[in-house]
DNA sequence: AACCTAGGGTTCCAAAAAGGAACTGATACA
DNA sequence: TGTATCAGTTCCTTTTTGGAACCCTAGGTT
């Protein structure tokens, strides 16, 4: 498979990965939180070179992660900002530090502290159960097939080769 | 910057990434995780070719992510498994897999559920403060300076282009 | 014994992506 | 008038990927 045909696959990690899943764009999207949100100085704190950062930004204006907003009506200079879908891969960023934090800071320590402006204190975010509201830890969850493939199979659909695991599951649970 | 020299940044998301950070790495753990822990069946599960899999399999070896347990001592046949590092890229995977469940579903709905064991429901992971035990939302998060860098800062080190932005917090902070 | 198969690679080569430097074009500033 | 900045674009080289074929070992088959 080439990477280009990823997303084609049914599965939101791999969905997701299509659009932010290279080198470059989780850094430019750290950027972007951290208030960097312009061409050159994204360029600058970078290190990425123009080609790449021009690509990677319209890949991302393209998904509705970013939208352009002028601040030089004169000269038709934009800042690259987060949109509402943007701003949910968060989350997404925390974890990544929250794992860099723990296992690869070198022996100074961590290079960013997070302040929880509710709460006032350094945090250390961890995942919780929208239902019952304790951590989730990997071993109690259990993955089960949803609608998004069920349906495809009722249908008849073939997931693909792809998806071998998928179909596995179902043997498990005798769907 | 080439890609082989992020991971000397002072920064927890690029020297995560500098490990997981590329096309395929995030999709084997996935699968690590699903259950899929064998070269060839991952060779098929992902289509990604022989080589690349080697590479990506013994980076995430050289790195601790993953380990190799011997399930076939005659013909020294190994299972790739998650080492205690590896189990804690989980909220990763699945902060990514949400989003992509927000966002890039298709209309017959998400591909696959997560139970939580402790609750026995359908879980939708969100972040919480590990102080106030309250959600995170990014707009309530405020980043400073860690000791990672104040430290380094005492010292007199340099800082590097590429962490520019870190440079301008501490205009901000005073420090 | 001779042959076939599966697992887990390695080698080779072509295609795609990334990196780097130079160039562009518009505006502003001295 | 000359210089600088921003936001790209072009061109070319290097690196990374992708795909197919080949290799080696152990085990099973005929």
């Amino acid at each position: 498979m080439r990477w280009d045909e990823v997303n084609t696959q049914i599965c939101s990690m791999a969905r997701t990965l299509a659009i932010v899943g290279d080198r470059w764009t989780f850094l430019i999207i750290r950027d972007i939180f951290l208030g960097n949100r312009r061409f050159s100085s994204l360029h600058k704190a970078l290190g990425i070179n123009k080609h790449r950062l021009t690509d990677r930004l319209n890949r991302l204006l393209e998904h509705d992660v970013l939208y352009k907003q002028c601040y030089d009506e004169a000269r038709q200079r934009f800042e690259y900002r987060l949109t509402e879908k943007g701003v949910d891969l968060y989350p997404v960023l925390m974890t990544i530090v929250q794992f860099g934090n723990k296992w690869e800071a070198d022996r100074d320590g961590i290079p960013l502290e997070h302040v929880h402006k509710n709460c006032d204190k350094v945090t250390q975010p961890y995942l919780a159960c929208s239902e019952c509201h304790e951590p989730i830890y990997a071993q109690d969850i259990q993955p089960r097939l949803g609608p998004g493939i069920t349906r495809k199979l009722k249908r008849g659909e073939t997931l693909g080769i792809n998806n071998a695991f998928y179909e596995q599951k179902i043997d498990h649970t005798g769907n």
